[in-house]
RNA sequence: GGCCCGUUCGUCUAGGGGUCCAGGACGCGUGGUUCUCAGCCACGAGAUCAGGGGUUCGAAUCCCCUACGGGCUACCA
């Protein structure tokens, strides 16, 4: 795609807050951030509280919060302001009554005065008996100019209705897929105005977004089915299209009967900030997230976000839904954490091991340098950054945790007690204590016992660090310091080695 | 039920009429490296491109039908 000659692209990701943005809330927010860098435009964020009923300041926070971690900034919105706001749109219904208003001068909305009781039982009515559309019955849309002025002034409550066209159809062009046709005899007339005075989805949006600029409306497949609703109020206000970016839906499988489905509570919806908590990067988030319905072509898959921005296309957006692979994303988190030099891998597990306890909330140089040691020999082992505790918690304290199965398996042996008494006894001896020199010590011990390197390796690993599994050990050994490492082979060899 | 959208390995995808008896990645399997795990490297299994009709010299690619999946069907977004 070629960038808009004249105008600036203008994207928003305009969330409500009713609930914690997840995963597949993000991704649309993602792509509008993306598509506004990539075209060196505007970024836009706008909360859409015009449900009283689930709004959830909560939300609002996390909303925020959840962009700022992701690094995702906006150019307008709420704190930050700008020239179109205010960017919450509760502060801002004058202008829906506005175009509410010359809708109803137009002859293209009209009030309703119908209950809601009614207006469900029309719906269930025509619905059973497969009248179309299946909606409202458009009852008040025949009301009598006389009639509405005489309801209006006796304060009777009602909503605002948009007054759909009876036949025909709708089309418009989707930047994904291209035309979309939709009979109009299926929609029925819609509410615009809440008898509350908000403005539903459908007036609000679409009135924010010409006021705001907005060039792109991206938002995924759900909304595919409404947007006739929003073509034909363009039509009708004589205001221009907007470009429509419909991906396909995130989708998420149920445990329990293992099909998919939106990404919901029961369908795999994972908050984004839990997964940040959980020691997902931010980068490898957003490169998962990126992927998950859109491809650069080619085999193109580890991105940073530069070259994401650099790659975006909404040529490369699918169409089809796409189900959310956490395995792929454990291992791609792995990559990036990999890829951490070693001051960043201090500085991002920090949190997880002061939770922990392992260290102080305020770990000076030396603290600092140790962790570094501790953390790059366990860095190829994390797929998050939560698990360092329990990968490093051995380098800490007196005594590690002895694993049952490991000292079975590698202490309670016949030849573990000499080997762990011959290791000892050279380490205790050993001229210089690096890795160098602690290979050389346990090398030498083995060969004096005439057996394999092996036999004291495996038994000094397990009285050392009360696991089988870990980083090299003479890398832990070096790091773990001579006193702790003397102690803990002498704690084994009493304890466990017969 | 109705309407809309979708359908390439288990999953994410490349591919847009001939170079595709379909390529990459995750996961899985095997082997190598090695003190274990992990990592890394190599190899392998895995898709008759949902099925059926067309169009064409030629179709994963274009059209139609069917099936299946998903979405929507609120004074929620």
């Amino acid at each position: 795609m070629t960038a808009p000659a004249t105008a600036t692209v203008r994207t928003r990701w305009a969330p409500s807050p009713t609930g914690l943005p997840h995963v597949g809330n993000i991704r649309n927010a993602l792509y509008s951030w993306l598509l506004a860098r990539r075209f060196g435009g505007q970024f836009i964020l706008r909360l859409e509280d015009t449900d009283r009923e689930r709004y959830d300041a909560a939300s609002e926070h996390a909303i925020v919060h959840s962009l700022r971690e992701l690094g995702l900034d906006y150019d307008e919105g709420p704190r930050v302001g700008g020239p179109v706001g205010p960017y919450i749109q509760s502060e801002r219904l004058d202008h829906y009554r506005t175009v509410a208003d010359a809708l109803i001068a137009s002859g293209s909305a009209y009030p309703c005065f119908c209950s809601r009781e009614r207006v469900q039982g029309v719906r269930e009515a025509r619905q059973k008996a497969n009248i179309h559309p299946f909606g409202y019955d458009r009852q008040c849309r025949g009301l009598s100019a006389a009639e509405v002025s005489r309801l209006l002034a006796e304060g009777a409550s009602h909503v605002v209705r948009f007054a759909v066209p009876l036949d025909g159809e709708t089309r418009f062009h989707d930047e994904v897929r291209g035309t979309i046709v939709y009979p109009n005899r299926e929609l029925d007339d819609h509410v615009l105005l809440k008898s509350d005075g908000f403005p539903t989805y459908h007036l609000a949006h679409m009135v924010d977004d010409r006021l705001m600029g907005i060039t792109h409306v991206i938002r995924s497949e759900e909304w595919l089915p409404s947007s006739p609703r929003h073509v034909l109020q363009h039509e009708a206000l004589g205001w221009e299209l907007p470009k429509y970016v419909h991906p396909g839906l995130i989708q998420g499988r149920d445990p329990q009967s293992g099909k998919v489905a939106k990404l919901s509570k029961r369908h795999g919806a994972v908050f984004v900030g839990e997964y940040l908590d959980q020691g997902y990067l931010p980068e490898a988030l957003l490169n998962f997230l990126a992927l998950l319905g859109w491809s650069p072509g080619g085999d193109r898959e580890l991105m940073t976000r530069d070259e994401l921005v650099e790659l975006f296309a909404l040529e490369g957006i699918n169409s089809s839904p796409s189900v959310f692979d956490l395995e792929k994303l454990n291992w791609m988190n792995g990559v990036y954490i990999r890829g951490l030099d070693r001051p960043e891998l201090v500085e991002r597990c920090l949190k997880h091991l002061i939770d922990a306890g392992l260290t102080g909330c305020d770990p000076d140089a030396d603290e600092r340098a140790f962790l570094g040691e501790v953390l790059s020999l366990e860095q190829e082992r994390m797929k998050t950054l939560a698990e360092a505790p329990a990968l490093a918690s051995f380098f800490f304290g007196d005594l590690p945790e002895y694993d049952e199965a490991s000292v079975k398996k590698r202490l309670k042996t016949a030849s573990a007690g000499p080997a762990l008494d011959a290791a000892a006894e050279r380490l205790s001896a050993a001229p210089t204590w690096d890795v160098a020199g602690v290979e050389l010590a346990v090398r030498e011990s083995a060969g004096a016992l005439g057996v394999k390197p092996g036999e004291v390796i495996h038994p000094v690993r397990v009285a050392t660090t009360g696991k089988m599994v870990g980083p090299g050990l003479f890398e832990t050994l070096a790091v773990l310091g001579r006193d702790r490492v003397l102690r803990r082979i002498r704690h084994a060899r009493a304890e466990f080695a017969g």
